[in-house]
Order: structure tokens, then C-alpha cells, then sequence
DNA sequence: TGACTTCCCATAAAAACCCATGATATCCCA
DNA sequence: TGGGATATCATGGGTTTTTATGGGAAGTCA
């Protein structure tokens, strides 16, 4: 499956349905049939919500059942967080979900939900919270960091 | 894949549409298909727009799935800024690519785009704002520099 | 019944696709 | 080696398709 990448502001209409960005979809892929997980993040404290294809949270639950002493009680507590308040969502034709009341309220979603691309996952954002949130991260990359390649091995390997 | 070496300046339609140099085309080989990805050049204080191969971005994804450790707080914040800033750019049969408004705005770039080789990547640049950025780089480099035979690695690899 | 979904159709805007052209560059063969 | 024939390239413009979005009708569940 593809990487999520980019940004993309739709529109949530009155009954709660928002497009998924096209270039979402298609980097789902077949796991677009299986639909998606959506939860409030818990990294973001809740800010926004988090969402994985759905083959990703099988993953984590074929992990827990195999290397069970792997994971921090922690860990596993946050698991049971993610499976509990994850909401699967399914896409109509015109590839559209429905956002629960539930997640919009917890994202501060009114009328305009952000997409954010994150590599394996997606987030979707109250444009309103992203724009500081995103500042705030800008601000936390120093300019060394910037400048040199972000491959630690890129010098290695070339 | 081969290396993007050299510059060349090509025009910007209204419909946002730029050719990509042939030669970056074919450098490109295989990775074609897969499209690239471009976003604000974060080492240049997105003066101008860094250019990808998408597999370039799926390696990022990889490094960070496997080796998350090996990364800085920071770069790993750089990374999801690459992933949220990042558009996935695909080829016309006529070898184009559609730059977004957003991409054209944050790098000046008008009518034409000058685009610059830099070895795995590319740039692409407003011809204006290239001029003297790389009259500055030029005088940045000292005599010695410019006399020693360089790259400590060259006579290594060859 | 009433709230909420799901399914269906309509539409404007944007993006992808297709074809045409002039300018270079490359090839080929006498 | 000259020069016409042939590709390739960059560029423009029209047409079709996709995308995002809205709303109605039918279906579902408590």
C-alpha cells in the first residue's frame, strides 16, 4: 500500500459525510474495500483523530497475540484504548465517509476537516488546531536537522 | 537510477503544467511510474521546491518503521512535516507534471521554472530567486576547496 | 414515528487525457 | 561530410474524466 502524504482541506456537510481525499483512496489501495479505523489520536492528546487502514490494526492485534511480552503494560493499555474507542468507517460511492458526532466533537471538527498524510496513516484535523499545532513542530526542527540529509545512513550508503 | 545533474529552465503554463527535463525523466527510469513527490525545500527555508522519487519517501517510511531509534526527536518531527507538505506529482504522456498553486506560491515561481540537479534530487527554482542564491553558494566556497582534489570518499568507491 | 443511514442522481470545478505544432536534436546514407 | 529524413522535446489547446459536493428518496433501527 501506498503512503499518505500531502494535505487537503474538504468540506463535512450537514449529515456528517466528508470525501477522503482521492489520492488517499487510491494509496489504500484494495485495503479501501476493508475500510478504515478512525480514533481521537492519543499521541495528539486528542486534538485530532487518527486513521489507520484497518489491515493496520489487525497487524497490531496479530503482534499482541504473538509477542504479547514484547509490549509494555503500557503499551497494551493503550492498545485496548485505540480498539476500544476506534470507530470502522466505510466509504460510500462518491468515496465519502461518515464521521461520527463523537470524533468531530473530539477534533473540534465543524464544517472543515483537514487531511493530513502521515506516511503509514492519516490524520484529519480542525483546520483551526492544526495551523499552531504545526507551527509548534516547525518550531521543534532545529536547522541542523533541516540541512542534513534525513537519512542517518545516507552518508553510509550513499 | 541515474543522478539528476544540471539545470534547465522550462516554462510554466496556465494551467500549472511544467515539463520535466527529459534527462530527469530518464534518470528517473523505473521510478517513473511511481511518480515523485515535491514540497518546500525545508535546508533552504523553503526558498524554493525539493523534488523525490517517491521511493526516496517509501525509504524515509521503511528507516522509520524499522530504526525509529536512530532518529532525533526532531527529525523524526521533519519527517512528518515532509509527509504533510509533500504532493504527489504524476507524469502526462507528454512528460509534465501539474504543480500545485500552493508549491508554485511558496517557491516565487511564475511563468518559468528553472529546475536543478542535485545528485538523488532535484530542485526547482524561480530563475530570480536562483540567481543569487547561487552566486552566494559559489563565494562560499574557499580557493582550497575549489583546488584540493575533492571528496574524501571518491577514490574509495570510485 | 422519527432520527439516522444508505443509496442514488446532479453539477461545477479541477485534473487527466489526447492530439497538434514548431523547434531541436539525431540519424542515415549518398 | 553534407543535408534531408526522422525522432524527440517542449509547449499549447481542446475534450473527457475524475473529484468534491449537494440534495432527494428509500431503507433501517429503536
Amino acid at each position: 500500500m501506498a503512503l499518505f502524504i500531502s494535505e487537503q482541506t474538504n468540506k463535512v456537510d450537514k449529515k456528517g459525510r466528508v470525501s477522503v481525499p482521492a489520492q488517499f483512496r487510491s494509496a489504500l489501495g484494495e485495503a479501501l474495500h476493508m475500510g478504515i479505523a478512525a480514533f481521537p489520536s492519543f499521541s495528539l492528546q486528542k486534538q485530532a483523530i487518527d486513521v489507520w487502514p484497518l489491515a493496520r490494526l489487525e497487524q497490531l492485534q496479530n503482534s499482541l497475540d504473538a509477542n504479547s511480552d514484547r509490549f509494555t503494560a503500557g503499551q497494551k493499555n493503550l492498545a485496548q484504548l485505540i480498539f476500544a474507542d476506534a470507530r470502522q468507517l466505510s466509504f460510500d460511492d462518491n468515496g465519502r465517509v461518515l464521521l461520527p458526532l463523537l470524533l468531530l466533537e473530539s477534533a473540534g471538527i465543524d464544517e472543515e476537516a483537514l487531511f493530513v498524510g502521515q506516511g503509514r496513516t492519516f490524520q484529519i484535523w480542525s483546520p483551526d488546531r492544526y495551523t499552531p499545532y504545526k507551527a509548534g513542530i516547525e518550531s521543534q526542527v532545529s536547522d541542523s536537522e533541516k540541512s542534513l540529509s534525513i537519512f542517518p545512513s545516507a552518508e553510509v550508503h550513499g
